[in-house]
DNA sequence: CGTTTTTGACCCGCGC
DNA sequence: GCGCGGGTCAAAAACG
């Protein structure tokens, strides 16, 4: 009781910013600087296949192989977009995100947030794709592409964009809970990364026993809650690669269209990404990976080795096409206005450069990395149709099925496989 | 046996 | 101050 209600407070007491801070690689450099700089995607250089996994820790998305956007050849000229850089003090992985986009977060636009309130965004990748979507406002595809949220270390009040010359593949962008009170509530204080992608139709969500893919963090789940105005509840999800990890993530179906799964990463990794986990007892459970020979496969890198050390390079095995994955972005809850250097302060405080780096670190890692990223992604929670579907393991569930990451349409590159859900138990 | 999932209860931020 | 809604906790169940 009392030592349930101590921790809390504990929890309150640090909050936000400060687990941030904690979990950060070298929390106390961050000096937030309001320079801007403008960085043209084609001259970003691919993650080298030796990317420090350390150094890279805690952003999933910053050198990760671009399963939607790496492929896209030619790139479209004249892309840029404006990234917010702490010139003075650049931590590690903050410079490594700037020079080394060569994941799709990393490569992220801003949104820019306008008014405050659900500004029309724009993005682009590697100079080679742009969508737009508008959070709130009409569907802009007609069919659901990936989408991609998320936020950067970067100023989003300066965003670039080739406007709405979209193609191929989008994504992302960013998604700051932009504190009103800066920093000193809890929840709105939050920076978060938002991540929409397309989901399965609720008929081939997961099944009861569903795809629960995921990327190399281990998330577990702790706890779901209905939400008021969706018919589909929220599942709530803790790294469990690591004790302590603050870093959490939310999975919904988007309220306005069931086909996307919206997931919300907040906090970092405190700690390297699991170089290995396992499928432990009740880990499997939603991990179809051993009865789900398909998903094992897509799942399982090229590395026929080791699953977590993809090959050399492979991160060209399992492209996504570009054709394929359509995305634009949307901006959720972008609810608070972001119109001052203190926001963008606090924003980048919280994710400190190290945050959700390196899920997907190097190419080496990049081609698992992609798989097993978006396969996270389709995690979602019950689904009223999901009961519909109770078989495990089954391949014809995965909700990745109808995306193809590779170049095939039809192919199943899936995701959802199993990895996941085991803590990293090293051994 | 160890880990994850499920699920009801509790806590707390936030708006009114 | 109150109530709502979201986020987390923790016991029990499930799983391999």
């Amino acid at each position: 009781m009392c030592s349930r209600l101590l921790k809390r407070r504990m929890e309150n007491y640090q909050g936000d910013l400060a687990d941030i801070f904690r979990a950060g690689a070298g929390p106390t450099d961050l000096v937030v600087d309001d320079t801007t700089t403008t960085v043209p995607f084609p001259d970003w250089p691919s993650i080298p296949p030796d990317s420090d996994p350390i150094k890279d820790f805690g952003d999933p998305f910053t050198h990760t192989g671009d399963p939607l956007l790496q492929n896209m050849d030619p790139p479209l000229p004249g892309f840029s977009y404006n990234i917010n850089i702490d010139q003075k003090v650049v931590d590690d992985n903050r410079e490594m995100m700037i020079k080394r986009p060569a994941s799709i977060f990393a490569r992220m636009l801003q949104i820019s947030p306008t008014n405050g309130k659900l500004p029309a965004v724009t993005l682009s990748n590697h100079g080679q794709t742009a969508a737009a979507a508008i959070v709130g406002s009409p569907r802009v595809l007609e069919s659901p592409p990936p989408m991609l949220l998320s936020n950067t270390n970067i100023n989003h009040r300066n965003l670039v964009s080739p406007s709405s010359s979209i193609s191929k593949g989008c994504l992302v962008e960013t998604q700051i809970s932009s504190p009103r009170n800066t920093g000193i509530k809890r929840r709105k204080s939050q920076a978060r990364k938002v991540v929409c992608i397309p989901a399965p139709a609720p008929a081939n969500s997961k099944a009861s026993g569903e795809i629960v893919p995921s990327d190399l963090w281990a998330w577990r789940k702790y706890g779901q809650k209905p939400i008021k105005g969706s018919p589909y509840p929220r599942g709530y999800y803790r790294c469990s690669s690591s004790k302590g990890c603050p870093a959490r993530k939310q999975v919904e179906r988007s309220r306005t269209d069931p086909n996307m799964l919206v997931i919300t990463y907040t906090s970092e990794h405190n700690h390297p990404w699991p170089t290995q986990r396992n499928a432990l007892a009740g880990s499997t459970r939603s991990q179809p990976s051993k009865t789900n020979p398909c998903s094992a496969a897509s799942k399982t890198p090229p590395n026929p080795h080791d699953p977590l050390k993809p090959a050399p390079n492979p991160a060209h095995d399992h492209k996504p096409d570009q054709n394929t994955v359509n995305a634009h972005v949307k901006l959720e809850e972008m609810d608070q206005e972001i119109d001052n250097n203190v926001d963008e302060a606090e924003f980048d405080e919280g994710f400190p450069g190290g945050s959700y780096t390196s899920i997907f670190a190097s190419d080496s890692r990049s081609n698992q990395s992609e798989d097993s990223f978006f396969a996270d992604l389709g995690e979602i929670e019950p689904d009223p149709l999901d009961t519909l579907f109770t078989a495990r393991g089954n391949k014809d569930l995965d909700p990745f099925v109808f995306y193809d990451w590779a170049t095939n349409d039809t192919n199943i590159t899936s995701s959802s496989t199993n990895t996941s859900y085991g803590e990293a138990k090293q051994g």
